[in-house]
RNA sequence: AGCGGUAUCGUCUAGGGGUCAGGAUAGCAGAUUCUCAUUCUGUUGACACGGGUUCAAAUCCCGUUACCGCCGCCA
């Protein structure tokens, strides 16, 4: 009978949550998903000095954010808790001590001094360096001359020399050679668990089924699986997933921009394209459909059909995403997230259902939520410089124009954005017909004295967010810079 | 140095002994629109290299190269 599964994510808090670990997440999320497991999340906070709340919060804040929730936590407790690393110190040297009486662990009191030695030796002969054992065999007379030296232990894992195989389910069989290994320390001197030996404690003691984790943590997997046979413990299965790498296919790091999810979210990118992507980055759909929901992506996976290989993290095709579904997000939910990123603008100027509007009409051609700040500034305060406009307005075709724009908008319903659209295309038919102005041209001129630009949002909603009095205004402004230049 | 991993358009990838090597994105060209953009259409572009095995290799095997990772009392 198979276990039920469970799978984990256990980020460590010394920054806020990485693009990377937020893959790791998802893989692990995704496949808990598809088999109906337990996705936990555990905070592994052993390293105190680097440890911070505020990355443990953005931690949480993230991983929610990008809809990824955990059936088990620190915060919402379980079976299994607690959840934080920190609270399970008096765990891990009982475990210790158990491997040391049967024989699988033993004390070295070798000073960092002798180790680094050790290192040096094995640099020098150009070998790789394995742990020289002489702590294995000390005498009792040695130990309690160390003991009053005020020395303390370590725990060394004693490492069987053997061939190990294990069946990787992304990788495929992987086999390695532990006799190049070398006796670690599972426990430090000051009695704290390294990370090696506090992983397998707590996934064993959390029933962690499956470990999905990148492939910085293939060479750990054979450390990791001795401890699990030594405590007699049944061995996970084991997932590693190829790394994401930076343009210059180096590690992704602050240099190359954003790499915390927050990052990217004070962007201007939405978590749900962020998360879409991230999971295009070593999955493809069997469909053709490439934009999906999390909970979509998860009827369709499979952890076998995951590319082993690292993949490059280029923001050409997260831009596109982001744009997608920037384009097809409701709107009052995209206004609110679009809000922060309007700073510079007064926005009591605009009613709720008018800022909506100039959401709906600006939003087409973001790529990021940030890009809208400079999309807008003419929808506030009520003038507008006319600096790239100027040579545009002081033709006699503008002048022609606005004359008669400021005659018949007077009229206008600014209420009605539909007739407003109407009675612009009849206003730039009447001066094709008569001018043989393009259409073009007569936008171009309105546009030009009511925003600023030659370019922009569609100008009936411009207009009816304006209202008629700054529609007015500014048409004569315009019209009025070439009497004036 | 050693050990491990990986290798298909610029990028993300599909495929997998016989394919015009497919898609997405980016690029380029065109169409549509009041502009920009969007959208649509078309198009450029890849099996790292060398040996095998085979009637046939991008696909299987070996080697080389490149890249990534790991070699901590960090996690």
């Amino acid at each position: 009978m198979q276990d039920k599964v469970r799978v984990r994510i256990a980020p460590s808090p010394s920054g806020n949550l990485h693009i990377g670990t937020a893959r790791t997440a998802l893989f692990n999320y995704l496949y808990a998903k598809k088999t109906g497991g337990t996705f936990v999340l555990r905070i592994e906070d052993t390293d105190a000095l680097r440890t911070e709340q505020a990355y443990v919060d953005n931690i949480f804040d993230s991983l929610k954010a990008l809809g990824l929730n955990w059936d088990e936590g620190p915060d919402v407790g379980g079976e299994y808790g607690p959840y934080t690393q920190s609270k399970r110190f008096d765990i891990y040297p009982k475990y210790a001590q158990m491997l040391v009486d049967k024989g699988y662990a033993y004390e070295c009191w070798c000073t960092n001094e002798e180790l680094e030695h050790e290192k040096e030796e094995a640099v020098k002969n150009h070998k790789a360096y394995v742990y020289s054992r002489k702590c294995l065999n000390i005498t009792p007379e040695q130990k309690e001359q160390y003991i009053k030296e005020g020395r303390k232990p370590s725990i060394r894992f004693k490492v069987e020399h053997k061939e190990l195989v294990f069946n990787d389910m992304v990788k495929g069989e992987l086999k390695f050679d532990t006799s190049l290994i070398g006796d670690f320390v599972i426990m430090k001197s000051n009695g704290a668990p390294t990370y090696n030996f506090a992983v397998v404690i707590d996934d064993m003691l959390m029933k962690i089924t499956h470990i999905i984790r990148g492939e910085d943590h293939i060479s750990n997997t054979p450390k990791q699986i001795l401890i699990y046979e030594a405590l007699g413990a049944k061995v996970p299965e084991f997932g590693h997933l190829g790394m994401i790498l930076a343009p210059d296919r180096s590690k992704l790091s602050k240099r190359h921009g954003a790499t915390a999810v927050s990052d990217f979210v004070k962007e201007g990118y939405l978590t749900d394209a962020l998360i879409n992507f991230v999971a295009l980055l070593g999955w493809s759909p069997s469909d053709s459909h490439e934009i999906k929901t999390v909970d979509e992506i998860a009827q369709d996976f499979r952890i076998n059909e995951i590319s082993s290989s690292n993949s490059i993290f280029e923001y050409d095709k997260l831009n596109w995403m982001n744009g997608q579904y920037i384009k097809k997000m409701d709107i009052s939910k995209l206004t609110d997230l679009i809000i922060p990123f309007l700073s510079d603008y007064d926005l009591s100027e605009l009613s709720r259902e008018k800022l909506e509007k100039m959401v709906e009409i600006t939003r087409e051609p973001l790529t990021t939520l940030k890009d809208i700040k400079d999309d807008v500034p003419y929808f506030f305060g009520q003038k507008v410089p006319y600096d790239e406009v100027k040579d545009l307005l002081g033709t006699e075709l503008s002048r022609n124009v606005l004359t008669k724009f400021i005659e018949l908008a007077t009229s206008w319903d600014f209420c009605d954005e539909e007739k407003i659209h109407n009675d612009l295309a009849d206003f730039r038919a009447y001066f094709k017909e008569k001018y043989s102005y393009k259409p073009k041209e007569t936008m171009w001129a309105v546009r030009a004295a009511l925003t600023g630009r030659t370019k922009g949002a569609d100008m009936a909603g411009i207009i009816m967010i304006l209202g008629k009095d700054r529609v007015i205004s500014r048409a004569k402004d315009g019209l009025n810079l070439k009497i004036g230049a």
